[in-house]
DNA sequence: CTTTAATCGAGACGGTACGTCGGGTCTTTCT
DNA sequence: AGAAAGACCCGACGTACCGTCTCGATTAAAG
């Protein structure tokens, strides 16, 4: 009988997709500190011998989440017209994110488990500037066609103005609203 | 008639500070999630019942440092002479928080704690609120004297400023250096 | 239909055992007041923990070894000759008891354990009941055979004489000698 | 320089009499390894330094208590008319303690505490001695005038008497009755 | 009387045990 | 052969006291 082709039991599958949504509400529930294999394994109805089965520690079953949380593709709005239209787009998005997205749900954890853990910090990071560099890329083209004054700094001012959302998300009781785009555009870019 | 001596065992006092001062090392240590009232205790030589006997849980212990933490006026920097200079020196400032006080090292428990407890998700905000008011300040004062457009909604721009500067400590490898204070400025404002 | 086969995990069996042996050591060597949970897992190795799960509370815990130390059935020196000498056999090995056994060992924890705990009492009454029961038909059949005066009450006289015993045990620095068991025997009983 | 007459503040022996009473009543309703200064002070309503200042320690104090308990002279019954008179009348009145005196309360107390700490145990059978005497005294009598058989030995005489008596205090749910002190003494000393 | 000195009540402190919860490892049983 | 169940050890929780200790506040004795 052969062997197939690196095939894998659908029950482990299927196991490791429960599990992994599981360790992702936890982690935005209790954050990285607080996340535990029995929880996760209650939240998802397996049993812990399972989960310890599938992954050899806390560590590796985390970092796996929050591998599986950035290779979701985020619904990239591809193909603006102007490179203004497209800044003000990405940042809404952005801003609309940090609102509702379980990626905002996991960040106080993510940047917790940043701290504590190599991996996770390397994993945050990488997706971070990932996900920054579109933002980037966008303001560079609008300093290229003159929407921009040429001294700006497109990384420097990709990083105010994400900044600007991730610290009212943060650092701040009111999450950056769709309205306020417009004015922190205009006042950062001198709109 | 004077108000009565309402003396403090110097005891008391003795220890009060001892646990606080661990609980916020215990703080950067481990995060919010992963602190401890024994470690706390170990850490500070003091026995868990005494820390039982001041606060009544984990909760109000950690409340309460992040209270002192934020407490010790930071020295800041007074009467500057331009509104440009008091702007570059609060944000020279910040970023120099950024990459090495006590609250720095705090930031990712404090972010983490806000996301699980009102109580410090209060505190934090709070305190967030207060540090940025100076510049809110300093900006309004700049757009007052004409050196920013008066377009510039100085809150906005408070929050773009100070967050690109807490983006690069929490998102990204690389902390803001003093050296980048200057571009920043320059791309933000406009300088 | 048979009963099932109720199989008893062998760890249960095992713990159990070490953690009841420990318990009467453990109310030997501090006695009734002085015994602690802590105490018993240390010297059982035993995790605290397994002994709450087996037993709700010290007190159900020191019940249950206290059956355990008195439903070992002590080898009963049975069939003898005469009733005189099966009284005479019955004293001796309860002098020997008082000198070394483990129930000897445990008795002033026991004692003390029957003065505060209903459920203690109860099972210490109830085992001197039983072993006096032995001591009171042998004393009858020698009544009933004429080795013992009629007017002698057997209820009584065993009393006396188990409590001659007790009495050198708990009372005074020098329990019964097996050499003292005939004179004792001589004089309460007239022989 | 004479030293004065050896005055004591009179607080001292207030607070002593008043803590020494308080242990006994401890000692009764907790066991010797249930005694707890704390108790002591709550019950007496002094401050547990006071206690710490007047005895070393627990050991010391629970001794000294005990001390008490027996220098108060039982009211002895004197002058009896016969020795059979003398010797029912103490054992009635050894019956009756076990009932109800101070004595018997503290009694499982003293056993155990007589078991863990020599100086308990050495007062414990000094005490015990000291009461038989008065009853080997009284058996020796009556053999000396005939009443009892010259072969019974006085001392396993009392020892069996006094036996009784505490067995059934100690190892049985009924006290010997006063009613059956007189059938005792009839199976026992063949009367 | 007032001063002086001791006793006293109060309670902070480092500990230890409580009984509870839950975590991660590993064994046993079931399907 | 898996997975589920759950026993095991470990360690933290918050509570309750214990025995040591340091305090001011009282109260007795001496001047």
């Amino acid at each position: 009988m052969p062997t197939g082709p690196d095939r894998v039991d659908p029950r482990i599958t299927r196991s490791r997709r429960a599990v992994l949504d599981a360790t992702l509400a936890e982690l935005a529930a209790r954050g990285y500190g607080g996340l535990t294999i029995d929880g996760v394994a209650t939240r998802c109805g397996v049993a812990r011998s399972t989960i310890y089965r599938l992954w050899p520690d806390r560590a590796a079953l985390v970092a796996d989440a929050i591998d599986a949380l950035n290779e979701q593709p985020p619904p990239l709005p591809a193909g603006d017209e102007t490179p203004r239209e497209r800044i003000a787009t990405l940042v809404r998005h952005l801003a609309d994110a940090m609102r509702s997205s379980p990626v905002a749900a996991c960040l106080p954890a993510l940047i917790d488990g940043a701290e504590r853990d190599p991996t996770v910090r390397r994993l945050h990071h990488h997706y971070n500037d990932r996900r920054r560099a579109a933002l980037v890329a966008a303001i560079a083209a609008a300093v290229e066609t003159g929407d921009l004054r040429s001294d700006v700094d497109p990384e420097l001012a990709a990083v105010a103005v994400a900044g600007a959302v991730v610290y009212r998300r943060l650092m701040t009781a009111r999450p950056l609203r769709d309205d306020e785009v417009e004015p922190l555009l205009g006042t950062v870019l001198g709109w």
